[in-house]
DNA sequence: CCAGGCAAGGCAAACGTTTGCCCCCGCTTG
DNA sequence: CAAGCGGGGGCAAACGTTTGCCTTGCCTGG
């Protein structure tokens, strides 16, 4: 249970004051050379690495150098995909990043947060629960810097990085209307949701735009896991009119999707098409290859780690709101 | 910029020293009763929580409710699964976890097993870089708990959470045989790998019992990242004397060898086999359905976080390793 | 020659806990 | 009646930093 060398030891070594070292390390105050220097080679010769507890413990709201990212499900592609992003850029930084998973489950969530808090986190990165998070709204009044991804929050003016839903919802179904499909399943996300309502929304813009009716039998919603992917897939196949093609909105529902399509021995594209959004493992070797919305993931986690590190710096800058480009990649399976 | 209640808050509130009130908290030391009703009111009505980075700082070596998790790459399944195990049982126990990944390479784990240590974190769970790693030893010397998962540390005498990797390949090889291959590639992993090593220890055992020769130029290793996978597919796939079926050890090589597989056009199983190691997204709904050696990573996760906060309650325990069975699912690609 | 200024660096408080030590008081025991 | 004891709780140190303020010595301008 050796100890690590602390600022006294390093300053006893050096033959100086605590403060002068830790002025050295932090570049603050009027320190001489010749005393840096000495103060350099104690810490050298010691190992000193500075406590990063005691660091935090004191400088409230500042350089803690630990990033609070609080998600869904990290077992979601999505969202470790994302994750890496915020990684990478924060380890790029010397920054650690605090994972917590939260399973759309308020308890958890405010839990996390809390956590979050009582451990002086530098900063947040999370997809709200829903648009009137008021967890969230408390934290951000607490003075934590927050960055929405993915999801976003109706008040608050935050930071955030979005990915068009809309766009990418409206590609896919034109593209599947230009192949000749006019009566199109949707397995939409739950309502509730920004991600869910603007996929959904994207779907019908296409319709009116092509001027095809809206069915209500053709519209389902789950609740984005792959269960109800396969549930409603079913429900839609087995209509006595069942639609040509399905747009599924998200990885782990089109999952799903596949399932009930291969138990029902149909063939794609030829019986049924589909287009699913989020880009799966082996889409590209799937027999058909399968046609999907690329989400630009790990951008999204970049991009949101890169803001709240500016935000973290200069509190008063502008907030910033990014919404990046999801990319339709066809292939065969519609 | 509202602060949190602290200590002096409640105590002031409640009319008794801070100590008091810290072991009302940790039922520690002798407390009256009434008293003890009296700090906890007050506790609710300021809405008190300890915070974690003070008591983190000052309790060295318990109770700082902080679990480290040190992984290659999240966006590998198998340790998102895995991750997700860990970070269900602290849940439970009101841990929190740090969460970084390494990607293989020394200086990123050397970094992060140090932020761990400064960060004072209850103890580690990490799959070591390779056998003999002295970064982790050192750690171990200092005298933070350490769970080994996945691979295992030579020396060291820990605790650690395995899978079956031999059984899991002898089980595939020895199916593959039976299905009447008798050229059997291997796409296996590093070399210097414990998961490497063993599973080509399977694969090399299966021939052994059946009586069948190895042939070298059927062997090639990978780096357990997709590309390779894909590369040495087609070498293997392109020999004058091409294997029958192919034996891949892990999940990302098993998609890069399908990429492979569909760009020579070949069919499975009647062109050729395959048999991967390691449970893929879509592997169930695969044209054809992929035949594959599953291994319980979510449990694996699970088990590794239970023995460190058993660990962590008692050092002196007796090392315990876990070794968990893969599940050969049986489809149709071989 | 002196006041003022500035560079260099020391002193000590503060962050919010935990914990060893001590004190007080009332009761038991011999 | 004195000594001992144990329950209840206060005091203050300690964890390892950062930082506001102060001291010192030297230099410069008037």
């Amino acid at each position: 249970m050796k100890k690590n060398a602390s600022l006294v030891d390093v300053a006893r070594r050096a033959k100086v004051n605590i403060s002068t070292v830790s002025r050295t390390i932090n570049q603050t105050g009027k320190i001489g050379m010749d005393t840096q220097e000495r103060v350099l080679r104690a810490m050298r010769e010691l190992g000193y690495k500075p406590n990063r507890v005691a660091r935090r413990l004191r400088a409230r709201g500042s350089s803690s150098f630990l990033l609070g990212l609080i998600i869904p499900n990290i077992q979601n592609i999505f969202f470790a995909d994302l994750a890496r992003g915020v990684e990478d850029v924060a380890y790029r930084s010397n920054y650690a990043v605090l994972l917590c998973n939260y399973d759309e489950d308020e308890a958890k969530e405010r839990f996390y947060l809390d956590v979050m808090q009582l451990e002086s986190v530098d900063g947040i990165i999370l997809p709200p629960i829903h648009e009137e998070d008021p967890a969230v709204l408390q934290v951000v009044r607490n003075g934590t810097p927050v960055v929405c991804v993915d999801r976003s929050l109706a008040r608050g003016g935050l930071d955030k990085v979005e990915v068009d839903n809309h766009l990418g919802a409206l590609r896919a179904v034109e593209h599947m209307i230009a192949q000749g499909h006019r009566r199109i399943g949707l397995i939409g996300g739950p309502a509730d949701s920004s991600t869910g309502k603007e996929r959904t929304r994207g779907y019908k813009d296409a319709h009116l735009q092509a001027g095809l009716p809206l069915k209500t039998e053709l519209m389902r919603f789950g609740d984005f896991k792959q269960e109800s992917g396969r549930t409603l897939a079913h429900e839609l196949l087995g209509l006595t009119d069942p639609p040509s093609a399905l747009f599924v909105c998200n990885g782990l529902m089109t999952a799903g999707a596949l399932e009930a399509i291969a138990a029902r021995g149909l063939k794609i594209p030829r019986q049924v098409g589909i287009v699913g959004f989020d880009e799966l493992p082996l889409a590209e070797v799937f027999n058909p290859p399968l046609t999907v919305v690329r989400q630009p993931a790990y951008e999204v986690g970049k991009c949101a780690a890169e803001l709240l590190l500016k935000r973290i710096e200069d509190r008063q800058r502008p907030t910033t709101s990014l919404k990046l480009h999801p990319e339709l990649i066809l292939r065969k399976s519609c």
